[in-house]
DNA sequence: CTAGATATTGAGTGCGCCCTCAAGATATGC
DNA sequence: GCATATCTTGAGGGCGCACTCAATATCTAG
């Protein structure tokens, strides 16, 4: 959570005021927040933020792992909380969906807009695991059909994702995603209550 | 298809070439393209582009709607040339997609992100309106599911255009999309052969 | 208290693009 | 051929953002 220590003491507050502006604009304007932004956030100067924090990729992973962690854990709880392979999936797909919908810096997180925001990577790359595995449990137990794959998951929530962060996006496309998604489960299936 | 005479015979042969310019750089790099690279591909100054053009749209419009309209009537015969309403529908969708596909102008034209291009706006609207009412009557054929609306069809359309023009998009958008609309048909319908 | 190591600062530079305008070039009517 | 209305030109200003660095301020160990 801290620096490597050795830090002035004043820089070392200066670090922590970073990291709580980045936290606040991240959220409201998602990761590629112009960092003149968080440095005025943080009562701080542009000069100052680079001398702490290095690069955008630097402040992304040193704050963004963290809350994204936290929220990926809860969700994974309560999606293996449920009790068929299709209700699991269910609940994995509508939570994702939420996360993105919650907050533009997830949403650009889980789009992979930084790639070399290697720490937030990781987080990002577990969820996709998650993803991969409930698909596999599905088509295993027969509910899911086998042509609807793990990245064809990670499609539909790309799509979710890009769409809900254009405000150009027309008004059906929550209904088109949704219908996909619905389309995939097998006959033999039963839908969650 | 002319300027409103009056100009001298060289501002008229450079509007000329910078009409063709900006077809061929737009067919490229699509309608957001750097007029200095048209300037340059016209072989002008970017002063002369804005003296005879005035601004993006005023090009656009000069040039792109043209263009579109050629392929859009043909895109029209070739649809209602199709002899069931779901063969029809079928046909529009994947023609609009192919269109979409095989240029950046035209994409950006049917995503409407230069919705200052009036003449271009017209051009779109006219094939949003044919496919609106395709979808009604595949709706009164009963081959097509009420709740796959118009609307819907033009988001789908929309993440089509959407996820092409991302190269960050994974794998699976497509098979996405061809779900949603796979599910979208009637049991009593037929898919075209 | 002070020297010197450590931090902060913000004006400045760069970049890509949009758009303008005064100075110079060119066409055209007479 | 010449006068003049018409065009072209490209350097320059603006904008938003990233990123730097010499000058200045602040800590802290002794």
């Amino acid at each position: 959570m801290n620096q490597p220590r050795g830090l002035r003491r004043d820089a070392q507050a200066n670090v922590e005021k970073l990291h709580s502006a980045a936290l606040t604009v991240f959220s409201k304007t998602g990761l590629s927040a112009p960092l003149e932004d968080i440095a005025r956030e943080a009562g701080v100067s542009i000069g100052t933020l680079y001398n702490r924090v290095g690069s955008r990729e630097g402040l992304i992973d040193a704050v963004v792992p963290a809350v994204m962690g936290e929220k990926l854990k809860a969700l994974t709880e309560r999606t293996l909380a449920e009790q068929t392979p299709r209700a699991k999936l269910e609940r994995f797909i509508s939570e994702m969906i939420d996360l993105q919908l919650s907050d533009p810096a997830m949403n650009d997180a889980m789009l992979r807009r930084f790639p070399d925001a290697t720490a937030l990577i990781n987080a990002c790359d577990r969820s996709t695991a998650l993803g991969h595995e409930l698909v596999e449990n599905a088509h295993d137990a027969g509910v899911l059909s086998h042509d609807f794959t793990g990245e064809d998951l990670m499609a539909v929530l790309w799509m979710v994702g890009t769409a809900s962060r254009d405000r150009t996006a027309p008004a059906g496309w929550r209904r088109v995603v949704d219908r996909s998604i619905a389309a995939a489960w097998t006959e033999s299936s039963q839908p969650a209550l």
